[in-house]
DNA sequence: TATCTTATAGTAAATTTGACTACAAGGTAG
DNA sequence: CTACCTTGTAGTCAAATTTACTATAAGATA
């Protein structure tokens, strides 16, 4: 067995952490402070331990390098063409997760120089294949933000049907109608009113709602699947 | 750079296979020949080099194992828990398949003593994480099969709706209405008419339908999504 | 007080779904 | 040859859902 700390030189984890802000869908990138790519920006990667498990890895990869701690990455797929990497083979695992960006302090470390949110439809040129696992990584994340209630994840705890509805015509890059969209939310019996109402608001305040897992862990149980 | 023929040896790559056969799913295995599991069965699974894709080496693993060639293979993610191999540490990466079992011969070979189908609901234990695999990549599946035309795979080139009705029901765990099945299929203008009918059956000849998938391409482009 | 913006309710046509009925087209058994 | 299986295919009808709207309410601002 190898020593623990040791790490697998052929693998490697990459992530691709999402936050909405301004209705704009954003990533969080990181510039390299040594290597060969130095100064470049890049997806925030690094090496497995022998002793670590993948997802534990990338929790520690994205803390060290950027400061981001405590939050739910999930797998999204290996990507290995044999050429992907300049100087030797490696096979990266990507994870994502979403946030809201302002719940967030950056803190670049370890080997990066800088760590910032782009804009996905603005990032710099990215080294490796990170511009194809990006675009599959988008790609994925539209079709889950359909499938499944992770969208509340980019809205401040307590929102309006309103921000909810931008935040997936943002996502989806189309206009939805207002009271169907509500409509359509509210048969679902997923979203709890918080009995309140915005504040600070030029105009009429809106209710403000709130998602509960546990409530959409109920539904699923009896069939219910979320689509939008 | 590592001799291109050496395998990393952190690294594997385990195969599901899944075949369609008597209303039923089945599930390729492998008997290991030798080894530290010789005599278990198992899901076919190997190592991977340095000079080789993901992909091609899942080809070239199922292959050996069971002499089961040409089949489009696709990652479902890869699986690396600490403790899920027994003597050193191993991640690998699962991939997966559709197929009609009787389109292939298997001929097990390399490290693989006997390879069989199994049904899925009847699989014998199986070594490592590979239960728990298993177990992942039928949910997957179910998941995948109503979101996306992949059941097309295990039926003949040519098919009946009953037929493809019945695939369904037996995936779904559920009854279907025939004329309604029947009606929202005809709806999506997915099915390829064969202008030709049934022969051999001791009733009412049904008319063939093929899948184009460029049909279906075409109407994905559109917005079009198959749900079933 | 008029007017602007956004919230929210409602409505009516079009479409889709679900549960059924009816009949057609062959085969098979008597 | 005929009655009667089995399966294929068409059609009906009510219910539910979706889509495209209109209308009105509630505040804020000029």
């Amino acid at each position: 067995m190898k020593k623990a700390n040791t790490i697998i030189d052929a693998l490697s984890i990459d992530c691709l952490i999402f936050g909405f802000k301004n209705s704009e869908l954003d990533i969080l990138l990181v510039q390299h402070g040594e290597g060969i790519s130095k100064g470049k920006w890049a997806l925030p990667g690094g090496w497995i331990k022998y002793s670590e498990g993948m997802d534990e890895a990338a929790s520690r990869i994205l803390k060290a390098l950027t400061g981001v701690s405590n939050i739910y990455l999930e797998q999204l797929r290996a990507f290995g063409r044999v050429d992907r990497y300049p100087t030797k083979r490696v096979i990266t695992i990507a994870y994502y997760a979403l946030v809201k960006p302002e719940d967030y302090t950056l803190q670049a470390g370890f080997t990066a120089a800088d760590a910032k949110w782009f804009k996905v439809n603005d990032v710099p040129l990215l080294p490796y294949d990170h511009p194809s696992i990006l675009k599959q990584a988008l790609e994925y994340l539209k079709h889950k933000l359909r499938h499944e209630p992770i969208g509340f994840n980019l809205l401040p705890k307590k929102f309006t049907l309103l921000q909810l509805q931008e935040l997936y015509e943002a996502l989806l890059n189309k206009k939805l109608d207002k009271p169907n969209f509500r409509r359509k939310l509210m048969n679902m019996n997923l979203l709890v009113p918080c009995q309140e109402k915005q504040t600070d608001v030029s105009h009429r305040a809106a209710s403000l709602y709130r998602f509960d897992k546990k409530i959409y862990d109920k539904l699923a149980e009896r069939g219910f699947t979320f689509e939008l």
